[in-house]
DNA sequence: CGGCAAGTTGAGCCAGGTCAACTCCGGTGG
DNA sequence: CCACCGGAGTTGACCTGGCTCAACTTGCCG
């Protein structure tokens, strides 16, 4: 997918409607060459897969497809421009800085994420900086407004993408809030898991971002990240082989974890419990 | 609650569409009695607001006005058949209990919110329960989206109403992640000026919650926040005159805090004059 | 006025932050 | 091919912010 980068560099964003096959529609039997091979096409329910063939070329069309390296920044005059878009492979991540230099990561994004960014000037969301080498889409504000007006399905399909970035976030605050580290940590896994690309649910799991970045997103340090994954690699509950593979070897436990059963002791419970809330347990 | 649905059942709304004075709609030059004492009605730019009547009838026939006490939880099999929420007065909660009996409230919903849980049910969320006496709507998911699909107005607000959400979400997230005590209930006490309904910014700030419940949204313990509430009040920062009722003393200061800077050390200013610094605006 | 929940205050302690030293590893250049 | 470098990760020692527990005060409601 980088072999035709080349090719993008000539290309005025502005002007050109830069089709590259075929100079106007009447080619439209089949995808843009590019989107073939991008998650957002050949991924079953994935939104450019919901676009029938004029409306994916018309927003391929007007939209960049780029690949930019871990750690490049994407700039706040950009993101004006192109506020919409789509991570086809790699994570980017929304990062903040306080003022005394502390940096945290909100939030990552992977592949089949689609961030909006319209209308988030006001509020002051951070910075987005790949973690890795990330492959995203730029896609043109106008078309993509227009598509998701025309088409039920990919608006249903977009809704739902940013439903589930909210319920994730949510999900996450609710980490942070409450869980030690090693919970946090183990709730972290599972996420790999559950987002990584292979569907199938696989022991194996990819930790697709440095400890340090990892620190960040959890709400601690390096050392604790490195402490953490050092205790449940005693334990036997994980297998570490290198710094981005671990093979969970007991989930129970792992979930266990997770979930935040403290070892034994000390559930000073239910007393207090006003609401009555029945715990639905998974 | 459907107490005048059987005029509205005549009308085609297809027909009807975004016309809010047509010739056969004489009769409808009102809207409904408890629209009208609602702020998603008559808060300018809120959902209700942008529909035209034949909308807003047909959604308020299929709908349900209900006031929950505090600590009610609206149970599962209740979002089943009802996963869309208008928040009209009051503040409901996401909250989540660890195995161990922590509690965590991961969210807040506020006036204004709508909360759509379609589709959440795999993602096990939590509970949403009552933080004070709360008016909410139960919209129809059928005519809300049928609304949503033919109303364009409707759907951005919806949209931008979604992307709020999100980015609040986003903005906990690193709040809980790398602040401290102090520094997350100065944050806090922002948010909620921001998000008060008197749309004036005043000085004077309302505490919509219980301290207990503001713990667990902040991840600490209510001791802790008793104690960063006296050492704000202690530093003149704030005034406290009832539990729920603060006055920003100190603005400047409280924004310093907020945003992470630290007493004394690493201010890198190097400056003579440490008033020329106008580093935060609006 | 009495009872109960919410909030506050105080004392002690520990999980995790902080700092410093060290290893590991890939890249680079002589 | 090796020496060197720098950034990432790890390990150890120490320290502190905020959690915990317990006792107390306040406020609310019948």
């Amino acid at each position: 997918m980088s072999n035709d980068s080349g090719l993008l560099a000539y290309i005025d964003e502005r002007a050109s409607n830069r089709s590259p096959i075929g100079p106007h529609l009447t080619m439209l039997h089949d995808a843009p060459e590019q989107c073939k091979v991008c998650a957002f096409y050949y991924d079953s329910g994935n939104f450019c897969a919901k676009l029938n063939l004029s409306e994916l070329h018309d927003l391929h069309d007007h939209s960049q497809l780029e690949t930019i390296k871990r750690g490049t920044q994407i700039w706040d005059h950009v993101l004006d421009d192109w506020p919409i878009l789509a991570i086809e492979s790699g994570v980017m991540s929304l990062q903040q800085i306080l003022s005394d230099g502390r940096k945290t990561i909100a939030s990552f994004f992977m592949r089949g994420d689609i961030i909006d960014l319209r209308n988030a000037a006001n509020r002051k969301l951070g910075a987005l900086v790949a973690l890795s080498e990330v492959t995203v889409c730029r896609l043109s504000p106008e078309k993509f407004e227009r598509i998701v007006n025309a088409n039920e399905d990919a608006r249903i399909l977009i809704w739902e993408n940013l439903r589930d970035q909210t319920f994730r976030a949510i999900a996450h605050s609710s980490d942070l809030a409450k869980k030690s580290s090693r919970e946090k940590l183990a709730a972290f896994i599972f996420e790999c898991q559950r987002r990584s690309p292979s569907s199938h649910r696989c022991d194996v799991v990819e930790i697709p971002v440095r400890r340090r970045d990892l620190a960040e997103y959890l709400g601690m340090q390096p050392e604790t990240i490195s402490r953490c994954f050092k205790d449940f690699e005693k334990r036997g509950i994980i297998g570490v082989s290198d710094l981005s593979t671990i093979r969970i070897l007991d989930a129970p436990a792992l979930r266990q974890i997770a979930n935040g059963a403290r070892p034994e002791e000390a559930r000073r419970s239910s007393g207090h419990n006003a609401y009555n809330i029945l715990t639905t347990s998974a």
